[in-house]
DNA sequence: TCAATTTTGTGACTCCTTTCACAAATTTTG
DNA sequence: CAAAATTTGTGAAAGGAGTCACAAAATTGA
């Protein structure tokens, strides 16, 4: 295993991997080909061999993998095998429900603060939806709140026009990874990541291969 | 302009490109250089120029693009220039979230119904807190309803468990494309199209990026 | 024990995407 | 009006990513 860019694609790839072997170890499932593991997911089996010997040789020759033993790897390499704190920044229609989706709960993604401009309003309209609440703050305590939460990812769902100057505190902050669900483009320096989820790009994909 | 696959990433970009264009006509810009556009989108000029050249010969040598002009070429080729009218199928958490979720109603995506397996319940609880409700029908009346409202495009966002039946259900009543929201793999005949928004996936990019 | 079988890990090849570089077309300037 | 400047469109080159094919390693079975 020698130094290579790896892309991001492999990392997506990963990510699936990582799903369908949780799935197969609650089946009790040991061992698990890259044929196998590939099918499951609609890859290549080849595809499937090279994304893990980017990282190192995972598999035993003749058997296949480990379902446990690899899921453990690729979660070691993707950093899933943590715990990731996050604050959601913006509680409105979008933010409401990310706090309201269960999802990220039953992961090792966890928002353990909200901000918002008005956080009293918003307060009681999040915990009326939900079993255990999340606090809001107002939106100039983020600094103070994200150091004292150990908070590592902003989730911003804030209006458009609003995106960079959250971005900039978050920044400020030193929240160094940001998942972006204002549809605008975002700047931020070296060592901070912004991943955006743009619903209209992807919806605009759909428009496209449904006419033509 | 021959025939040629179009790469999926030129697609995408092309609903970048739109959605700056948008900005510029807004803010009365009538032309725009493929360099200008590039640095508005963070890609290469040369880029911007090879994914319009799939398509056609938009701009002018010396000059440009002009901006509404390069706007309408984009939207038909992506062929959002037209209104997609879309059933929501699971109004839990995130389906709820989505209804309220205005982004999608400004533009020309518009949800148009609503389907549950208990959507009494439902209707309560979507219409506090929208002032424009989405009627919210039983499950077993997709077919029915998505013909009669001319529904071309349909969100998933059950429980995992049910994905696939839900999409099942819409490949029968002929909706051909699909966003799925539910962490889950699907599959679907000739023909129609998926297209997965999977928020841990993408968390696992970020936690990847930031551990490295 | 050894041949047959299975399955990984990986070099080589193919295919696809991006970037470069420049001719062609248009505008601007003197 | 002609030379300089601008900017597109595109063939060619470079750079990645995915697939193939096979040696190497392990297991199974006779």
């Amino acid at each position: 295993m020698k130094y290579q860019k790896i892309p991001e694609a492999t990392i997506r790839r990963l990510s699936r991997y990582s799903r369908c072997l949780e799935e197969m170890e609650e089946k009790g499932e040991k061992v698990v080909s890259s044929a196998q593991l590939a099918n499951k997911c609609i890859v290549n089996a080849a595809q499937v061999r090279k994304d893990l010997a980017y990282f190192g040789e995972f598999g035993i020759r003749g058997v296949g993998y480990y379902v446990r033993d690899l899921l453990n790897n690729i979660k070691k390499i993707l950093g899933s095998n943590k715990e990731w704190r996050m604050a959601l920044i913006g509680v409105g229609n979008l933010g409401s429900s990310l706090l309201a989706y269960k999802d990220f709960l039953k992961q090792n993604y966890t928002i353990v603060a909200a901000f918002d401009i008005d956080p009293p309003k918003v307060i009681g309209r999040v915990s009326e939806k939900l079993g255990k609440p999340v606090e809001v703050f107002h939106i100039n305590r983020i600094k103070e709140v994200t150091k004292e939460r150990k908070i590592e990812i902003g989730l911003i769902a804030t209006p458009p026009s609003e995106a960079q100057s959250v971005a900039n505190l978050l920044v400020e902050a030193e929240v160094r990874g940001i998942l972006n669900f204002a549809p605008a483009q975002i700047t931020v320096p070296e060592g901070f990541v912004v991943k955006d989820v743009f619903f209209t790009i992807i919806l605009d994909n759909l428009a496209y291969l449904l006419s033509n």
